[in-house]
DNA sequence: TCTGGGGTCCTAGGACCC
DNA sequence: TCTGGGGTCCTAGGACCC
């Protein structure tokens, strides 16, 4: 008998395959077997966000513009995607996963970590447990989601991706570093397409070479991170799962135009909708913030932004709205282009607190009007109430 | 071929202060 | 004539993730 090896900690990285198109499937059994593309509508300018593995048997991928994946795949079933429904699946993914474990951080509606240390004399060794986790989300959702099982995050992570789908891989113990060694560089996450670029510019393409490396050839690549980087390509991450939910940060809509827009009532318009439904998100949370940020992208898909500083937080559409179309303005003023997304976002969030002492417009009278279109909107549709100033255009 | 939408984090430069 | 150095706040842009 061998002796049971010793676990630091249990990390297991929980990962639905091809979550979205699996969804769709579940509910329309006869998709079963066919290449199912969730994403934008054939002939817009949306991408891949799912793929059935048919359909990658074709070379779609997620993040593919749609047009790409119909010249594909013409025969490709392609469906715009529901979130609701999404949402829904991914809390009974998450009920059954915090049968195994209290420590369950969702990183994403198909994703997610459990740290099982402590839950061995629940739920068995490792690998039971694991597959346990597979028999019970395939026979009660009737998905099946591929898993990592390792001492880090990091690597847990990595192992739920390598054997893809209905996966399960398990990393021993001390087998961390071996065993990332071989990897091409852009399996860690974290290092994108511009990272694979610069470090085969310096002759580097697997983990283990990044993990021989000395932290200052690294610096002119990834800065104050090169020790860690070196550290996550040995398979060292302390990180915790963390079950809480962290507060947002910011919160903002952005839109692609099904066609650029070059008239100005037309932005304003846009923008106004953008601000609203951001400032409804921001009332929904309880949150004010105290900067409003726009982004624009021209049609030859050059990017910028602008953002300002209030004197106080809000979470007001309206004060919103005119904040950005003054930032966008100027924008405007630099360079006129037809131009193809909006967005508007608020940041440096904090709970909403009415101001109580302000001169001109009454701020608890406002505070109320908001709530009460909020419930007009949720009751009928978004936009309903749309400002003179702007309706005028439309 | 033609590139979503929701985010987070990092860097770098300028202003300003001590 | 030559002109520090560190810290913090703010803004713009870019890389990255799912």
């Amino acid at each position: 008998m061998s002796v049971a090896t010793h676990w630091p900690r249990v990390i297991v990285h929980a990962d639905l395959d091809a979550f979205f198109a699996a969804a769709e499937i579940l509910r329309r059994p006869e998709l079963r077997g066919k290449p199912v593309i969730v994403g934008g509508r054939p002939g817009g300018r949306g991408v891949v966000a799912a793929a059935s593995y048919e359909a990658r048997a074709y070379g779609v991928r997620s993040a593919m513009p749609i047009a790409q994946a119909v010249r594909l795949c013409p025969h490709g079933v392609f469906l715009p995607g529901d979130h609701a429904y999404y949402r829904e699946l991914s809390g009974r993914f998450r009920a059954i996963l915090e049968r195994f474990s209290p420590l369950v951080e969702m990183v994403s509606v198909d994703e997610a970590y459990l740290d099982l240390s402590h839950s061995e004399r629940s739920v068995g060794p490792p690998l039971e447990a694991a597959r346990a986790i597979k028999r019970q989300v395939r026979e009660e959702l009737g998905l099946t989601v591929s898993l990592g099982v390792a001492t880090s995050r990091l690597v847990a992570k990595i192992a739920s991706d390598l054997d893809k789908p209905d996966g399960l891989r398990l990393i021993e113990p001390g087998a961390e570093a071996v065993t990332l060694a071989p990897l091409p560089v852009e399996r860690m996450p974290g290092i994108g397409p511009k990272s694979v670029e610069r470090l085969q510019r310096i002759g580097v393409t697997t983990l283990g070479g990044l993990a021989r490396m000395p932290a200052a050839a690294l610096r002119p690549i990834f800065g104050r991170r090169a020790d860690e980087v070196i550290a996550r390509a040995r398979g060292i991450d302390p990180r915790p799962v963390n079950p809480e939910r962290e507060p947002a940060k910011s919160i903002g809509r952005e839109r692609t135009f099904g066609q650029d827009l070059t008239d100005r009532h037309e932005i304003e318009r846009a923008l106004y909708h953008l601000a609203e439904r951001t400032g409804r998100d921001l009332r929904r949370e309880g949150l004010q913030g105290r900067v409003v940020a726009v982004k624009l992208r021209y049609s030859d898909f050059e990017t910028v932004g602008r953002q300002r500083r209030l004197p106080r937080p809000t979470d007001d559409h309206q004060e919103i709205a005119e904040v950005a179309m003054d930032l966008v303005a100027r924008l405007l003023e630099e360079r006129q282009a037809p131009v193809r997304l909006l967005g508007v976002r608020v940041a440096g969030l904090g709970p909403a607190a009415i101001q109580l002492t302000m001169f001109g417009d009454d701020p608890l009278r406002r505070h109320r009007l908001n709530h009460a279109l909020d419930d007009l909107a949720a009751r009928y549709h978004a936009g309903l109430v749309i400002p003179a100033r702007v309706a005028r255009h439309t």
